[in-house]
DNA sequence: CTTAAATAGTTCGGTTCCGAAACGATCCGG
DNA sequence: CCGGATCGTTTCGGAACCGAACTATTTAAG
């Protein structure tokens, strides 16, 4: 576990990666589009519309939307469940990992950078 | 200068702070009014919408308009400059400051509870 | 005094997002 | 089979946001 990190240097950071985002002038995620994409890419599969929804505690249709924005972004793919073919599975893409892991050295580079 | 944090960890850390934001129910700031929010809390005032937009590489309606949803909010207050009348200065409140502590506690939270 | 520049706000048409409800497709128990 | 449950999507009206262009107010320059 890293050393003990302060609130001034915590905030320090989120407002350095918070820029980052917002300067790159990439399409914004929403946060919860955001949490989306993490979700599918840091934890273990199936991810499934339904348990997104329940672990974000929102509606489906957020769901939905927010595979479909992320869908045209090249982020994620849909594909059905062969084995339950009400089942749609959500899987990683090369573009999407590239992205995660972008963000990922956003932030440990800011990290890296924070005053004492 | 907190240790060097692994990527993984970092992306955890997003991650974790990310869901805590979208959990809590209340209404989701966009990336650019947190970084406006952000801005006003943790840099030396003053702060015009000028100032903000430029800063942020955005048009001046999208500061105007996220004043507006904050001020809702009451998290900043807009009040006209007496030296240079055109001027507006964004002030802090006491609803503002405290969200940004907050927000500052969450991330140390999740930053503690890091996995090795 | 008059004109040009600067500042913030407003209007416009278009896009995206939201939750609730309705919908079709699929599975499963009997 | 078949009726109910489950899953994801679509539809609906409403809200928020976007950039570009325009307006109003105030300052500064000539």
């Amino acid at each position: 576990m890293p050393t003990e990190l302060r609130p001034s240097q915590a905030l320090r950071l989120w407002q350095d990666v918070v820029f980052a985002l917002v300067l790159d002038g990439e399409r914004d995620l929403t946060l919860r589009q955001m949490a989306v994409l993490l979700t599918v890419y840091l934890e273990p599969p199936p991810h499934t519309v339904r348990g997104l929804a329940e672990k974000l505690a929102v509606t489906k249709p957020v769901i939905t939307r927010a595979l479909d924005t992320m869908g045209r972004l090249g982020l994620v793919t849909r594909r059905r469940d062969d084995a339950d073919r009400r089942n749609l599975l959500v899987h990683r893409t090369l573009e999407g990992a590239l992205a995660v892991e972008r963000l990922g050295d956003i932030i440990v580079a800011r990290h890296r950078n924070l005053p004492p």
